[in-house]
RNA sequence: GGGUUCGUGGUCUAGUUGGUUAUGACGCGGCCCUUACAAGGCCGAGGUCGGUGGUUCGAAUCCGCCCGAACCCA
C-alpha cells in the first residue's frame, strides 16, 4: 500500500521538485559515470529577460532529449550559456539610465550592461526553472565574463595566426543609426515605396543620355554609367563620356551584362556606393573612389553645396536642384527592395573602411554541413543556399563598445598591427599593452613592463589599442569548443564533434553557418553530429505571437493554468520537430488531463502494491498479463526508437496510447477481479505485471513530464533515487500468441462492456453466461478466468459459429489479391462480387476452393480464400441471446 | 523574381515502401456515479484528404499544372 495524495495538485508538485532539483546534482555531467556521453550544445539565448513560448519549444526538446539521454545511461552535458553582448543591450542601458554611452567611460558603460544583462538573466532563468529544464548549472557560462570573451580572443589569434583573420580597407555594410559595420546576415531586406527619377546626364563631345535612378542623392558618388551590351537603343555609345549634373565630375558609359534593361531607360549610374553591385562594376572597371556618405549617415565634402544633408533630406534637394537645372525629365513611384538594420530597419549603406575580416571558405563549410545530420533534412538546403550566396568574406569588426575586444594594437609610427599572442587572452587593448614591447616592424619603443596593468598607461606606449569590438557571433560561434573544455582541457587537435545542436530556423545563416565555419577552421571538424531545427510557435489563432495581435500566449500563463508537464506534452504534440507549432489550451487541457488519469492509473495500482512487489519471483502469469507485458515491450522499443530519431510527437503519442487504453482501459479493468477476489498467486501475478507496467510507464513518462513522474517515483516501493537517475526500462515479454489471447480477452470485455452501457445497465450487472465463437483460422484458446471476472458472467469458448440465424449481407473481395490478379480487369471482378448474390457466393465458397464471378459478360474464377461475406443475424432463435461481432467472431450474451 | 515547407471533419493533428470502414484530440449532442478516475466511462453526428489532370486494377499517399498559406533568399 502507497500513501500516494488522493488528488493530483501540480501547483503542489511542481514547485517542490523544482526546489529539491535546485539543491540536488541529479542533472549533474559525471563523464566518469558512463562510457558513453551525450552533449549538447544549447543556445546561449540573448538575455532579453522575457523567455517566451519559442525559447519553450526549442528547450522543451532539449530537455527531451536530455532526459531520454540520461535514462539510456549517457553522461549528459545540458549546459546553458547567455549570448549577453550586442547593441540592443547598449541600447536598453541607454535609455533605462537616461545616458548616450559616450556620456560615461568605456568601462562604466560596460559595467552597467553586465549589471542589466544580469538581471535578465535571472528573470529567464526563473522560467526555465518553471518549465522544468534540467540544465546542469555548474556548467553555465556567459559570453560577456573574461573568462568566455578570453576565449572569443583566442579563438581570433588561432585564426589569425592560420591568416584566416585579416585587417584590410574594403567595401562594408553600414548602419548610419548604428554606426557601425555589419555582417551580410545582418542586413535584411525590406520593400518600400519610393521615387524613380529620371534624370538627363549631357554629353561631353556626344550626345546626352537619360538615366533612371531611386538615388539623386548618390549623384557626387556616381563615378561611371552602364548599359547592357545588346540594348539596341545604346548601340555604339559605350565609350561615350558625360558630366554628372550638379557635380560635374565626368564618367564614361560601359556595357555590362548585370545591367537590367527593363529597369527605367535601360542606362544606370554607378555610384561608390549604391549597392553590392556597384561595388563589382567599381573594381571589374577600376572605376573611381568618390565616397559621399558620413558614418552618420550625412553628405561630406564631395557633395559640395550639399554638404552636411542627411541622406534623406539629401534626396529631395538634390532632386529639387535637378528639377531648376531643367535636367529632372520625369519622375515617378516604385516600389523597391532595400537593404536595411535588422536591429533598428535604417537603410543601409555601403562604405569603404579599414575592418577586421574573417575569411569565408565556402567549401570548407559546405564540406562539414554535408557530414552533419540536419533534422528535418530540408534545413540543410538553407545552409547551402546561404553559404553559396556568400560574396563577401565576414567583416567582425563592430564600432561598439559591449563586446568582446578586439586583441591588437597598432603602432602608432609605422602602422603595422599587432595581435595579442594566445597566453595574453583576455587582454584589452585599450587598457593593457602588448607582451611584445617594440614593435616588431620598426622597433619603435615601449616599455611593456612598466605600462602593463593599469589602466590608461598603455597610451604612454607607441601602441595604440584597438577601440572597434568583435560582432557577438564571433562569441557564441565557438560554443561547441567552450563546452568541450577547450581551452582548459583539450586542444584544438582534441575536439570531436559534439552530439547535438538544436536551434530555431531563424538563426541558419548566423548561428549554425559561423559555427560551422569556426570550428571547422579552427579544428577540421564539424561541430556536432546531429543538428536538431525547430520551428516556430504561433499564437492560438495561427499567427506569428505579437502584442499588437493580442495573440500572445507567456509560459507562466499556461503553467499557472494547467502545469508545466502538460504545457511540455503540449509542445512535444504540437507537430514534428522542425514543424511550426500553433498553441493550443486544447492540448494543453488534453495533457493535464491524461496527467491527471495517469495519478489515478497509478492511485489504484498503488494501492495493490507493498514493500514486496517488486521482488516478487516466477509469477503465474495469465494471459492478461503476458498481453500486456509483451505490448510493454513493444512501446518501451518503439518510443525509444521514436526518441532517437527525435520524433518527440510521436513517442509522447504512444506512450499516451499505451497507458491510457492498453493499461487503463484494457488491463486495469480485467485485473480488478483478480486483484481484489483473486487468491494470493493469482493476485501476485497481476501485482507483479501492474508494477512493472506502472514503473516503466512512469520512467519514460518522466522525459516530457518530470515533476509528476517524480513525485509518483519517490511514492513507489523498490525505487531509489530520483526517476531522472533511473534506466530506461528494457522489457523482455515479447509473446505473440499472449498478444493474440490478449486483444480478444480486452476486446471482449470492452464489447461487452459499452453494451452494457448502451442497454442502461450497470457494469458490474451479472450475466448468465458469455459465449465466445471463433471464425476458422481464429485462435480460441485463451484464458477466460479475468474475462470472466471483468464481464461477471461464466465464459465459453466455442469454435464455429453461433447456432443462430445468420443472412449473408455482403461480399468483400481482398482488393491486394484481386487487383495484381486481374490488373486491368480487376475493377470489373469488383463490380461482380459486389453485384453477386451472396448466399449463392456463400455456398459456393462452403462447397470448393474456387469461387465463379459473372462480371461484364465473362465468368471469372477466384480463390475461395479472397472472398469474404459478411453475415448478419436476422433473428433469434429459441432462447433469447444478444449478438456482438467481434473481429475474430461473434460474442453472444445471455442474460 | 528564385527556393523550401505545407493544405486531411468546426479547430488542431496522425497517416513518408500506393491496398478493406482515413487516426486521435478539443469542441458539439445524447446516455451513465461503475469500490483508481464525473478532472471519468459509453454512444453519436461531423471529412468528395485544397482544385484539377495523369500514372495504376487501385491514390490522402506517386507525377504535372492551378489555387491558397507560411518561411528563406534576391
Amino acid at each position: 500500500m502507497t500513501n500516494i495524495p488522493d488528488s493530483y495538485d501540480p501547483d503542489r508538485i511542481e514547485s517542490n521538485w523544482q526546489d529539491e532539483w535546485q539543491d540536488s546534482d541529479v542533472y549533474e555531467f559525471d563523464p566518469s559515470d558512463s562510457d558513453t556521453q551525450y552533449v549538447i550544445d544549447t543556445p546561449p539565448p540573448y538575455p532579453s529577460g522575457n523567455l517566451h513560448l519559442g525559447h519553450g519549444l526549442g528547450w522543451s526538446y532539449i530537455d527531451f532529449s536530455a532526459r531520454f539521454h540520461r535514462l539510456q545511461g549517457d553522461a549528459v552535458l545540458f549546459p546553458q550559456g547567455w549570448d549577453c553582448h550586442g547593441l540592443p543591450t547598449e541600447v536598453k542601458v541607454e535609455e533605462v539610465n537616461d545616458i548616450h554611452r559616450t556620456d560615461v567611460s568605456n568601462e562604466e558603460f560596460r559595467d552597467l550592461c553586465v549589471e542589466w544583462t544580469n538581471a535578465r538573466i535571472e528573470e529567464m532563468k526563473q522560467t526555465m526553472r518553471e518549465l522544468g529544464f534540467s540544465q546542469d548549472w555548474s556548467a553555465e557560462y556567459r559570453t560577456m565574463d573574461p573568462e568566455y570573451w578570453g576565449q572569443t580572443q583566442e579563438s581570433f589569434v588561432e585564426m589569425a595566426d592560420d591568416d584566416m583573420v585579416y585587417r584590410d580597407e574594403h567595401p562594408v555594410n553600414w548602419c548610419p543609426r548604428c554606426e557601425t559595420a555589419i555582417a551580410d546576415a545582418e542586413v535584411e531586406n525590406v520593400d518600400r515605396s519610393g521615387t524613380l527619377y529620371y534624370v538627363t546626364f549631357e554629353g561631353v563631345g556626344n550626345d546626352d543620355i537619360e538615366i533612371a535612378t531611386t538615388r539623386p542623392e548618390l549623384l557626387a558618388a556616381c563615378v561611371g554609367m552602364a548599359v547592357d551590351p545588346d540594348d539596341e537603343r545604346f548601340a555604339d555609345r559605350v565609350g561615350d563620356t558625360f558630366e554628372v549634373p550638379l557635380f560635374g565630375q565626368e564618367v564614361e558609359l560601359v556595357a555590362d551584362d548585370d545591367v537590367d534593361p527593363e529597369f527605367g531607360t535601360g542606362a544606370v549610374m554607378i555610384c561608390t556606393f549604391g549597392d553590392k553591385q556597384d561595388v563589382d562594376w567599381w573594381a571589374e572597371y577600376d572605376f573611381d573612389l568618390r565616397p559621399v556618405f558620413t558614418e552618420d549617415g550625412h553628405l561630406n565634402e564631395n557633395a559640395g553645396e550639399f554638404e552636411g544633408l542627411s541622406i534623406d533630406d539629401a534626396k529631395d534637394e538634390i532632386a529639387d536642384a535637378l528639377d531648376d537645372e531643367g535636367v529632372l525629365v520625369d519622375s515617378e513611384p516604385t516600389e523597391q527592395s532595400v537593404g536595411a538594420c535588422w536591429r533598428c530597419d535604417t537603410p543601409i549603406e555601403i562604405l569603404s573602411k579599414e575592418q577586421w575580416f574573417v575569411e569565408v571558405d565556402q567549401d570548407l563549410i559546405l564540406e562539414k554541413a554535408d557530414d552533419v545530420e540536419w533534422i528535418p533534412e530540408h534545413m540543410h538546403d538553407r545552409l547551402v543556399d546561404w553559404t553559396e550566396s556568400m560574396e563577401w568574406d565576414w567583416v567582425i569588426s563592430r564600432q561598439r563598445v559591449f563586446a568582446t575586444p578586439i586583441p591588437a594594437w597598432e603602432c602608432r609610427d609605422c602602422g603595422y598591427w599587432h595581435i595579442a599572442s594566445a597566453a595574453e587572452c583576455p587582454v584589452d587593448p585599450n587598457e593593457e599593452s602588448p607582451a611584445v614591447g617594440e614593435c616588431p616592424e620598426c622597433g619603435s619603443g615601449a616599455t611593456p613592463e612598466e605600462s602593463r596593468g593599469a589602466g590608461g598607461e598603455a597610451a604612454e606606449t607607441n601602441w595604440r589599442g584597438e577601440t572597434d569590438v568583435m560582432d557577438t557571433w564571433m562569441d557564441s560561434s565557438i560554443t561547441p569548443l567552450h563546452i568541450s573544455g577547450w581551452p582548459q582541457d583539450i586542444d584544438l587537435d582534441d575536439f570531436e564533434p559534439v552530439d547535438l545542436r538544436p536551434q530555431g530556423h531563424d538563426i541558419i545563416r548566423t548561428w549554425a553557418f559561423y559555427t560551422l565555419l569556426r570550428t571547422g577552421a579552427l579544428t577540421d571538424e564539424k561541430p556536432w553530429d546531429d543538428i536538431l531545427v525547430n520551428g516556430m510557435v504561433f499564437g492560438p489563432d495561427g499567427n506569428k505571437m505579437s502584442k499588437s495581435r493580442g495573440n500572445v500566449v507567456e509560459p507562466d500563463e499556461a503553467i499557472e493554468e494547467y502545469s508545466a508537464d502538460a504545457v511540455r506534452q503540449a509542445l512535444a504534440l504540437g507537430g514534428r520537430p522542425g514543424s511550426d507549432v500553433q498553441f493550443q489550451w486544447k492540448e494543453v487541457k488534453s495533457a493535464s488531463r491524461f496527467l491527471t488519469k495517469l495519478w489515478n492509473i497509478v492511485k489504484f495500482a498503488g494501492g495493490h502494491f507493498d514493500e514486496d512487489t517488486p521482488d516478487i519471483a516466477d509469477p503465474a502469469y495469465r494471459d492478461a498479463d503476458r498481453w500486456i507485458l509483451s505490448e510493454l515491450t513493444r512501446v518501451a522499443d518503439e518510443v525509444e526508437a521514436e526518441m532517437e530519431a527525435y520524433r518527440f510527437d510521436a513517442a509522447l503519442r504512444r506512450l499516451r496510447e499505451f497507458a491510457w487504453e492498453d493499461l487503463a482501459d484494457d488491463y486495469v479493468e480485467l485485473v480488478k477481479g483478480r486483484l481484489y477476489n483473486g487468491r494470493p498467486g493469482e493476485r501476485a501475478a497481476a501485482e507483479k505485471t501492474l508494477y512493472t507496467a506502472v514503473t516503466s510507464v512512469v520512467r519514460m513518462l518522466s522525459v516530457f513530464s518530470p515533476h509528476v513522474t517524480e513525485e509518483i517515483w519517490q511514492h513507489l516501493p523498490g525505487t531509489e533515487g530520483s526517476v531522472h537517475n533511473a534506466a530506461w526500462p528494457d522489457p523482455d515479454y515479447l509473446d505473440e500468441d499472449a498478444e493474440v489471447a490478449g486483444r480478444h480477452i480486452a476486446e471482449t470485455a470492452s464489447e461487452v462492456r459499452a453494451w452494457k452501457s448502451e442497454s442502461g445497465m450497470p457494469l458490474n450487472e451479472d450475466l448468465d453466461r458469455v459465449e465466445l465463437y471463433f471464425e476458422p483460422g481464429q485462435n480460441g484458446k485463451l484464458d477466460t478466468y479475468d474475462l470472466s471476472e471483468t464481464v461477471n458472467a461464466p465464459i465459453k469458448l466455442v469454435e464455429g459459429r453461433p447456432d443462430v440465424e445468420l443472412v449473408p449481407v455482403d461480399v468483400d473481395g481482398d482488393e491486394s489479391e484481386i487487383g495484381p490478379e486481374f490488373r486491368s480487369e480487376a475493377g470489373a471482378v469488383l463490380q461482380g462480387i459486389e453485384a453477386a448474390d451472396p448466399a449463392e457466393i456463400q455456398a459456393q465458397i462452403h462447397s470448393g476452393d474456387t469461387v465463379t464471378v459473372e462480371a461484364a459478360g465473362e465468368s471469372y474464377d477466384l480463390d475461395a480464400d479472397w472472398l469474404s461475406v459478411d453475415e448478419e443475424y436476422r433473428a433469434e432463435s429459441g432462447e433469447e441471446v444478444t449478438v456482438l461481432e467481434a473481429s475474430f467472431g461473434t460474442i453472444l450474451i445471455y442474460e
